[in-house]
RNA sequence: GGCGACAUAGCCAAGCGGUAAGGCAAGGGUCUGCAACACCCGUAUCAUCGGUUCGAUUCCGAUUGUCGCCUCCA
């Protein structure tokens, strides 16, 4: 098939045309959730970007094989190296075993995803399910002489390779370690940026989970599970790998590292890296007290596709500034928009010609370095358009496979709402009862008892409003 | 200290060398008893300073500002 998708490449610094290793096919990884918490909106930023690209590249036509890892080992809990295992302390938090953690983690991840429309990966893989996978690549490194045991622990050599900064051209030299407060260098390693890739010592010796290993019982470095696991589904060559601007340096930098050195040739051509969702006062993250989730959104009366469309009417590249009033005005934009390709009727034959024209206009949004915003102005030309309701609503279907904005769907549940209120007969009759002897007092000019009515029933909690397709009432 | 990203109207935001899309808000108007809904109508010398060019928001350099990475982070 013709390629026309652009994206931008970290590793090129530039925006390029993706060519697949196998036509018409795609093979894409994604850097999972750690899932010792819940994942708070701005990991979202990045899952619900990743999901749109995987739509548009599925809508172009590309056959797509989506890998995702579930990090539910390791990594330390806090900026000292004497912090804990991170999901060991979740569990201690929360008085459970370290795998009920992970499971709790895990389902809570998806359920946030699925209030998003963010579609689930092809696969998911725990990365405890891999252990055998690890081993038997640091046991190739070790053989190919990529790799040392120092103290207890098997390090990656960063040495042996030319080109280690591969996205940048940093220098060891400048390279500060420790830059953070407490951080301590780790005296086994041959170099500075050497990393662990096999731990049978560290300073918290409370780690829970531990596996038997050639080397000792211990556990898995942080970096290994993404380069095993998408190696496992996707094969020797892989085309985009995923993940947020963080994962930059050091992580996918050791990715490569380590993956050409066990392979022996070039792995993966595209990294596309999302940007981060700030706050007013830098980035969002977990350590930090803002700790904003999906369920927060919703207990506070937004609809998380609010949200969806927020980081949507934004670019990846480009870093996103949160904040409730950008909000407030999305919830505006949103309802405005989902009201309208709502009404859409499903009036007679799709114009085949305008049908051609804007998903192509659609599809060049996207192919142009997923460029959303765009793709919804597309959205709003079309909605403007002269032409039926019918290619409306054809092209609106379309375009929300990738959106995924819940733009028709939006009027089954309103739909459905009215019948969970319906569930309660003896309300619905009596709002029902009310808004006829409004009409009737309308219709009799006594604009005064109409108004009555609607303030009386303002008082119970309900709204009405007279909108061109009738009266509609809502619980305020 | 090193590396990198970003800077467009009140707010969000597109733009990839030919004199600024779109959305939200505020304003004016049409419609409907009012409200709501809907529809129509105005609104920007693109952070600053240089350079390249017939021509720059768009390319190059410098400056300023904001943010990120440098072994927890998406």
């Amino acid at each position: 098939m013709e390629n026309k998708f652009k994206i931008y490449n970290t590793l090129t610094k530039q925006v390029e045309t993706i060519k697949p290793n196998e036509d018409g096919k795609i093979a894409m990884y994604t850097c999972g959730p750690t899932v010792y918490h819940f994942a708070h909106i701005g990991n979202l930023r990045s899952y619900i970007m990743e999901d749109v690209l995987e739509k548009s590249l599925r809508f172009v036509g590309y056959d797509v094989k989506r890998v995702m890892n579930i990090t539910d080992v390791g990594h330390l809990s806090s900026d000292a190296d004497t912090g804990e295992d991170k999901m060991l302390k979740g569990a201690k938090r929360e008085h459970k075993t370290v795998m009920e953690v992970a499971k709790f983690y895990t389902d809570a991840f998806f359920a946030d995803c699925a209030k998003l429309n963010i579609k689930t990966p092809d696969v998911v893989e725990p990365a405890t399910n891999c252990i055998d996978e690890f081993i038997n690549m640091i046991t190739v490194l070790l053989e190919k002489g990529y790799a040392y045991q120092a103290g207890g622990n098997v390090y990656f050599d960063t040495s042996k390779l030319n080109d280690y900064y591969v996205f940048s051209s940093q220098s060891e030299k400048e390279l500060l370690v420790g830059v953070r407060d407490d951080v301590e260098e780790d005296t086994n390693k041959r170099n500075k940026n050497d990393f662990v890739l096999w731990f049978t010592k560290s300073k918290f010796e409370d780690q829970a989970l531990k596996w038997d290993s050639p080397w000792g019982v211990g556990y898995p470095g942080w970096h290994i599970e993404c380069s095993c696991i998408s190696m496992k589904h996707l094969g020797e060559y892989m085309d985009i790998h995923c993940g947020g601007v963080d994962n930059i340096f050091p992580h996918h930098t050791n990715e490569i590292a380590q993956s050409e050195s066990y392979l022996g040739h070039k792995w993966c051509n595209y990294w596309f890296h999302v940007h981060h969702l700030n706050d007013k006062s830098g980035k969002m993250s977990k350590s930090k007290g803002d700790f904003l989730t999906v369920s927060l959104l919703e207990e506070k009366g937004y609809n998380p596709l609010v949200y969806r469309m927020f980081c949507l009417q934004s670019h990846y590249r480009k870093p996103l500034e949160f904040s409730y009033e950008v909000l407030d005005q999305m919830v505006k934009t949103y309802d405005k928009l989902a009201r309208k390709t709502r009404s859409l009727k499903n009036d007679g034959e799709v114009d085949k010609q305008v049908y051609d024209a804007f998903r192509l206009k659609f599809e060049d949004a996207l192919c142009n370095d997923v460029n959303t915003s765009m793709a919804i102005t597309v959205l709003y030309d079309l909605l403007k358009a002269d032409t039926n309701d019918a290619t409306k609503r054809k092209l609106v279907e379309d375009f929300d496979q990738v959106l995924s904005l819940g733009l028709l769907s939006a009027a089954d549940e309103k739909a459905s709402e009215q019948e969970t209120n319906g569930a309660d007969n003896e309300l619905t009759a009596y709002v029902e009862e009310m808004i006829a002897k409004r009409a009737q007092a309308k219709k009799e000019k006594d604009f005064a008892k109409a108004d009555a009515i609607r303030n009386e029933l303002l008082e119970k909690g309900i709204a009405i409003k007279d909108t061109r397709e009738g009266v509609v009432w809502e619980r305020v």
